[in-house]
DNA sequence: TGAAAAACGACTAAACCACTCGGATTTATC
DNA sequence: GATAAATCCGAGTGGTTTAGTCGTTTTTCA
């Protein structure tokens, strides 16, 4: 039921970059710093947000990062689905990631409608809540 | 996100118990059998579900397996947290296993609060969720 | 041209996952 | 009391994932 550092990494450095959309790139190392993240770590992980389309790079000098898109067209769900995967617990509730479990009977398995349930209110919360809300919601 | 393999087969498992529950015990291997789960990696689970007190055993010659309270009394919060670990997203919004994060500023970090909400809402999901309600939660 | 920055690929140590195995112990039954 | 049936327990294992590091190349600005 756990994010991976990954996925938290890459959301504080997304919350830093949304709080500071607009003024500019922030390198790397400032992102890094700033939000205690091994900095080699960290670009192997703005890499695939870059590859993703969640993020925008330029190189050399004066180079860095900044969100691909304004803030309040990020979801939570779509990066957390980027750099950890699929949200759903079994795979058998999957919506992105299908595959049938081992159980005996599926229609009659109590387990997947709950964990279909958890799956779903997670998915919404987490695609419901940009990187816009981050800063605003109280 | 995921739960373990220990997690599903320790769920089935006990969804299988709680439907026969009041009928006597139910052998490792019959619960392996029907529930198709490696039977050596089930005695595993079983062992630290015992230990956890939720299941109880007998040795021997017509041992096996029952639930150690009845199903009403048995959330699936539990039998997660015996088996997975905490049910947070992050630590730092772990309820039974905090530990603060490397952000820069706790009471600023949008993230935490959303992954603080998220946490909850599935603790109180599975806290509410009994092995009884497996057969009858439609 | 030089410095600053991302891009890319390869590598690694440690942990974790999903198991298996052998043997010890306990229990019911003949 | 012997035997068969079952759990209990500790150890081991192969593969994957995690959480990184490192070296080099490429691009860009001044």
């Amino acid at each position: 039921m756990k994010l991976s550092k990954r996925g938290e990494y890459g959301l504080r450095a997304l919350q830093d970059l949304a709080r500071h959309h607009g003024e500019g790139m922030l390198t790397n190392n400032e992102l890094a710093e700033r939000n205690n993240i091994p900095p080699r770590f960290l670009e192997q992980i703005m890499l695939t947000l870059k590859h993703g389309h969640i993020v925008r790079s330029r190189k050399g000098a004066k180079g860095g990062y900044t969100l691909a898109r304004p803030p309040e067209q990020i979801n939570l769900a779509e990066v957390v689905r980027l750099l950890d995967g699929p949200l759903s617990p079994v795979s058998c509730t999957s919506e992105t990631a299908y595959e049938p479990c081992g159980c005996p009977d599926m229609e009659t398995c109590g387990l997947r409608r709950v964990m279909k349930e958890v799956r779903d209110v997670v998915a919404e919360m987490m695609e419901n809540t940009t990187l816009a809300d981050l800063r605003t919601k109280q």
